[in-house]
DNA sequence: GTGAAAGCGCTAACAC
DNA sequence: GTGTTAGCGCTTTCAC
């Protein structure tokens, strides 16, 4: 038994050597086929197991026409939102075998580039949020790679998962107008996301069934600071009520209030949305989205894709698929102590 | 210009028959190699854009033996702190051209294999906590494979990057004792991991060094349920002050003071470690790492370990190295509200 | 049951 | 400047 040659990673090649056999019957022997007596077997491990050999992937990848790996794209890193869905997609990618490539774009320019090469290297694609344009989407799909879409505007024939926005920011809605709120602000970019647009449509609509106005959305990165920056000139004449985008919106409010000695809910009720860690020890009323299940459900929905692609022979594959995952209004204090409140 | 046929990725060979040349000026072409005229690129790129095509990632690995991707292996899902230091990891590595894998081993008896075909993979990897054993280890470290552990232990021979927490428990202490609190409880089990391990020694050193006995650690898991479950018991006779392993268990204490009607830091000062995004809301005197560097260090040294490693024809690298990333103290409310602070 | 050999898609000598 | 061709490490027919 030789010593180990450090600094370059065994091959097939050398372990079929030293068990006294052909690569074939390595390849064979290491996938627990049943071609291979079980001395043969025991031997190639041994071998295997001396030489610490680990299969290179790329040669297996090649070789199979599959990559055993999937991929997840999403636009930014502030906030714990992301990485939630992140690791409920890394949970189920591995509980069914295949590895996760993770592409964050920043925004940046070339995400588009970033994209296409992440598709070269995996067998299915989950794409989250404003990433990229639905030209790269169509083109991606064009070329028959299993994709899914989250939290995204959907693209004809392309898979799509979201989560329940309208229905439940009505909910919302009516518990502030339940605590007696009339005059509402809403902090987000409707156009900026698919999410936004449908939480503000959600409280407009609700809003109009009482016969009132809805006021204009104000513009608002989904993070912290951009919160914390847009309350400071919205507290000036503070509304009844501030809904925001998402938690992290709120949180800044929140801190721009205590700055100006505004008294949340007393002065301003102000709500958020993802029901982040933070949001329970701020007292923040919200609405939890099922993050993880985001994840997972997406990298379940590539795994079975990507199984009707090998096994069919024709380029068919069955409709494109949707689906809303449900939300939850979480009430705590920031919306109102009122005692005429009607959700418990 | 004949449609594309949905369903299969185009190959070099099908780009090179369309733009009328070979697949070796191709490849060329498309690698912006100046062997080609500009004439010949715009061909190629043009009939490349035209089928869509984006190499296959395994085709390439494979020719140039490297992957152009990095892995890094985490213990659990569990709580922000993880997910941050991915975040850092996967910035880093996009920065320098490397795709990033990520592994979660949630503690599974089979990790060690996961960890193993991960490194198949990948041209680095990154190893965080108690996920894998020395062996694991010690065994990639043999094949050559560029390694870095993340708040572990070291392993001879493997670079480690890790956060001070010795020193800066100390000054928490420090910092406890000089509001008057006297009698500690500790949370969280040295045994299960090294940054743990540290911060009670820091602690325990403080209090020596004061004439006081450090009180034994009560083991406790990370996350908040056990912190709240942990702080059930421990309530029941509140010491003056409870120094949690993070910020997840102080959060949970939280919980349970609130339940029952403890005040913090009036009837119990309270303390955590990571400063999260709850912390902050939470009011929570506890201490920032540099999660994000911490992943960004990391992907940086695999990138030159990778160069290095490419670069020498013999075997030699150069000495194994350590860094420990400063830590730093953040004194909000619940640790106490004593006039006699000294930190500012 | 095992081996020989033909690729998988790409890069990089090496010719011309 | 461009084409030919030999691999990269592996899986998988196809013979034996």
């Amino acid at each position: 038994m030789k010593a180990l040659s450090k600094g370059k990673a065994s091959t097939i090649y050398e372990v079929a050597q030293r068990a006294g056999v052909s690569i074939a019957t390595v390849s064979r022997a290491l996938r627990d086929s049943d071609l291979v007596t079980a001395d043969t077997r025991a031997k190639v491990k041994a071998a295997a197991a001396e030489l610490r050999f680990t299969p290179n992937r790329s040669g297996r990848a090649l070789a199979e026409g599959r990559h055993a790996a999937n991929g997840i794209v999403f636009p930014d890193l502030v906030g714990p939102y992301y990485a939630e869905v992140v690791l409920g997609y890394e949970e189920a990618a591995a509980a069914v075998g295949s590895s996760v490539l993770i592409l964050a774009t920043h925004g940046r320019a070339d995400a588009a580039a970033a994209v296409q090469e992440l598709a070269g290297r995996v067998d299915g694609l989950a794409i989250m949020g404003q990433t990229v344009g639905d030209d790269v989407v169509r083109d991606i799909a064009a070329t028959g790679l299993p994709l899914v879409l989250l939290a995204r505007a959907p693209v004809a024939g392309v898979d799509t998962i979201s989560t329940r926005n309208q229905r439940t920011a009505g909910q919302l809605t009516e518990h502030l107008l339940g605590h007696g709120h009339r005059r509402f602000a809403f902090l987000g970019d409707p156009a900026g996301s698919p999410d936004v647009a449908g939480r503000y449509a959600g409280l407009a609509a609700a809003l109009r069934t009482r016969g009132l106005v809805p006021p204009p959305p104000v513009p608002c990165g989904l993070d912290l600071d951009s919160g914390e920056r847009a309350a400071r000139d919205l507290l000036a004449h503070p509304p009844d009520a501030v809904i925001c985008a998402n938690d992290e919106i709120a949180l800044g409010v929140h801190l721009a209030a205590e700055q100006r000695r505004i008294h949340i809910p007393g002065d301003v009720a102000v709500t958020g949305w993802d029901d982040l860690m933070a949001a329970r020890f701020a007292h923040l009323t919200t609405v939890a989205q099922p993050m993880r299940e985001l994840g997972a459900v997406a990298a379940r929905w590539l795994h079975r894709r990507i199984g009707e692609r090998t096994a069919r022979t024709d380029g068919r594959t069955s409709a494109a698929r949707r689906r809303v995952l449900p939300t939850r209004l979480v009430v705590r204090r920031s919306c109102g102590t009122h005692p005429s409140e009607v959700h418990k």
